[in-house]
DNA sequence: AATGTTACCATACTTAGGTATGGGATGGCA
DNA sequence: TGCCATCCCATACCTAAGTATGGTAACATT
């Protein structure tokens, strides 16, 4: 992809879609300010697909993890596959370690913090435009670290693996398919991983995991 | 409280708080723009309420619920009792219908939820800054069909109730007992629940619930 | 009075979850 | 080098969870 690239206006062609009004009124104002971006937005993955479809893919899009429509990261796919190799990229709050994972490794471009502010969000736009990956350094950084520390010690990479399949409610066979392990070894896995979170069971587990934050 | 009581400046002053500093910059640029608000920004809890007790209370106060801080509605109450009277209310995405509730009871002045476009916002601010509590007209009719509703049809009460134990990771006897009823009658009311909670175990179940403001 | 809904209990069965034990491989570190 | 933690796999066993089916009773609606 070229740098310079772009339509023939020569404004950065942006497409946003995110079901928080607010969010999408602070690109409307701020953005567009911006002398050489063009921001077109939606409410829903499908309306951010229909303005793919109708008027060609964006130089730039940006969706909301949570929005209606996207069901985790396969409406991203949908949107890369229709925006034609141009950046898509998804804009959230508090993404989770896995969540972190599977966006990146569906193809996505990169992700932006609602906990950043608006002017580095021109910054990360451009810098997606020019073909990069934008990641916020303190994901880079919590990415591995996380809170992961119980009172009972700390989960292994491993179990915090397993432990995001627990949270979506996964069983053993499945986990074991996915991560290409015995079903035995995610059982040692899951029961090692009650004991540090003080759980009985797989479904206390995930709860306090969600309390804890872990996950 | 009067409706024309203000400040000296004449100014409507507004303290808001949101680790989102995205809808914070909305604020900023938007707000700041009517002539007759003031407005003050912080991203925890603690912030806002260093700036109430620094320059006093303010005119109206919104506060992210899932801020740092916060911890639920105990933030909330904190920041009621400092503000002195005036009118504090809660700014979030999407409410489950208990938080509803123990928000409200709190003594919030209002909710305004972030798929509310700003125009709207500027209006909620002067609504509440006359002493009214304001709500969403989408929530007042949400909470009165009390959550429960699903795509497979509406939880029952028992159905509810072992919902509930589900959701602290008790096991089916456990709850038999606690309910003085059968075994297989716990096990029937959570096939029926993951059923209408498109469910597929009780994992999964506590998860939906939870996302769905079940519980 | 008939119907539908909800709640309740039971038996029988299959699958999933959790425990206990033991062993092998890797890699960091004292 | 030996020690330790982590990760991986396996067998066996028992309990919990979930499914299928069938039946009784209370109660409100029609």
């Amino acid at each position: 992809m070229s740098i310079t690239g772009g339509n023939g206006s020569g404004k950065i062609r942006i497409l946003i879609a995110d079901d928080h009004e607010m969010v999408l009124d602070v690109f409307a104002m701020y953005l567009s300010s911006a002398s050489d971006m063009e921001v077109t937005t939606g409410k829903t993955l499908d309306e951010a697909l229909d303005h793919i479809t109708a008027s060609g893919p964006f130089d730039v899009v940006l969706l909301d993890l949570n929005m209606p429509g996207m069901n985790g990261v396969s409406g991203l796919r949908r949107a890369i596959r229709i925006n034609g190799g141009k950046p898509v990229a998804i804009i959230t709050g508090n993404p989770t370690p896995r969540m972190l994972d599977e966006i990146m490794n569906a193809g996505s471009s990169g992700i932006v913090l609602k906990t950043t502010g608006v002017r580095s969000l021109a910054n990360a736009i451009r810098f997606m435009y020019a073909g990069e990956h934008y990641m916020p350094l303190e994901l880079v950084r919590e990415r591995h670290n996380a809170g992961r520390t119980t009172k009972n010690g700390r989960l292994s990479d491993k179990e915090m693996m397993v432990l995001s399949y627990l949270a979506e409610g996964k069983q053993n066979k499945e986990i074991a398919n996915d991560l290409k392990l015995a079903e035995p070894t995610i059982k040692m896995h899951v029961t090692s991983i009650c004991k540090k979170l003080s759980a009985t069971n797989r479904t206390q587990a995930v709860i306090v995991a969600r309390d804890l934050g872990l996950i």
